[in-house]
DNA sequence: TTAGTACCGTACCGTACGGTACCATGCAAG
DNA sequence: CTTGCATGGTACCGTACGGTACGGTACTAA
């Protein structure tokens, strides 16, 4: 992805990520109700270097949420021969990251301040989330699809529902759980298990093998 | 569900419901920014009424949530006699009548509310939406599977997990897309596919079919 | 040394908001 | 009528915040 960048579009310095680091603790910490001064004192830096680097308040945030957006890393890709439990292991990889991901704090604060800025409609925040969010997974997950489709392990009608079908069964209710504020984090056993049940449903769903019954969508 | 109530745990006047009619329309078109006065202007009533009445803005916006909670309409249930296809309409009036929900403007202002206020962590708003939301969702669609199990028409066992399992199918990413933003609503028509295609999807998962293994419950 | 630069700390300004006080109006009870 | 209550309208207060200005300090370059 590409770098952050500040108001000038310049790459950003060390200091400058230092920054970053402590807008996302105290959006953390705090949503998007602490104030620029705030910011200062806990990245010990004056408020004058703030505004000079990133312009305004929005600015800042904006550049915080492009780092993170900058930092989601995903599972490599595969090699040549396509295996039914290669396709279902990689899934599972990317399902289990994904979880991860956003049952966080750090992703949980993000999307919350995104939503909100959404909501008043002053800031392009949700756009950026949303395109390093459902619609970067969807861009990774496209070729392993076309993969296995092409050695048909799975049958897709249509990408964009086979997509929306995984992201279902992956994310379910734990997003918007963890976005309105119920405490429980599943375990990290919990998100494999997790992950592993959503790749069997997926794959039941689409997949060739012996299948039962006739599966359409 | 219960009725909404105001600082002195009175039901609301009528009056007092047009005050918060115009609360919501003001968190529809700004989000969480508008101001006290703004409400009262838009009411056309004092500040002082609006202190007298909800205490606080808190008590206005928790107010404001409680009476929407209060009409989350569902469908209604069913007869004795279950079959699959009667099963299977009942869930899907039920994925219809949940997407149409949280694709429109009001879910999705109060759900914003809701989130961002879980985020400063200053009030009880996210456990109300919670409660009326996904898990107020769960209770009503549980004796609904428990009348399917029972008439072996689907095979679950863990309700929990079915009930993730179908509201993942059927909320997908539309709900988060939303959220951030995103201005595209589908049609009725394509909610309506969605529904279809998502519990067809649950069957599948779920369904006993001719499936002869296995017949324990 | 001098000049320039980059930064920190802090004082300051204007504004907007939450919340309160006060007054005016209308209405019902007596 | 008078009294009391509920409510609308508005002025007001304290505070907190975004944003700016300014002084002080360390460092670099010539």
């Amino acid at each position: 992805m590409n770098q952050p960048f500040n108001a000038k579009n310049q790459p950003l310095s060390a200091r400058q990520q230092e920054v970053l680091t402590a807008v996302l603790d105290l959006m953390v910490e705090e949503g998007d109700g602490f104030s620029m001064a705030k910011v200062a004192r806990r990245a010990s830096c004056s408020k004058e270097t703030l505004y000079k680097w990133f312009g305004d308040r929005d600015g800042l945030l904006t550049a915080t949420v492009q780092q993170q957006a900058s930092k989601v890393a995903m599972p490599a890709m595969f090699g040549e021969g396509l295996t039914l439990s290669g396709f279902k292991q990689i899934l599972e990889a990317f399902a289990v990251s994904w979880l991860e991901v956003i049952t966080g704090d750090v992703s949980a604060a993000l999307n919350r301040l995104a939503i909100s800025h959404a909501g008043s409609g002053t800031s392009r925040l949700g756009e950026i989330v949303l395109n390093n969010g459902p619609i970067e997974m969807s861009r990774r997950l496209r070729p392993v699809f076309e993969a296995a489709r092409e050695t048909s392990l799975i049958e897709i009608e249509n990408a964009d529902h086979a997509f929306r079908t995984f992201f279902g069964l992956v994310v379910s209710d734990w997003q918007i759980r963890k976005l309105l504020g119920e405490a429980t984090r599943p375990s990290q056993k919990g998100i494999e298990i997790t992950a592993h049940r959503a790749v069997d449903q997926f794959v039941t769903l689409y997949g060739v093998h012996e299948k039962p019954r006739n599966i359409n969508a």
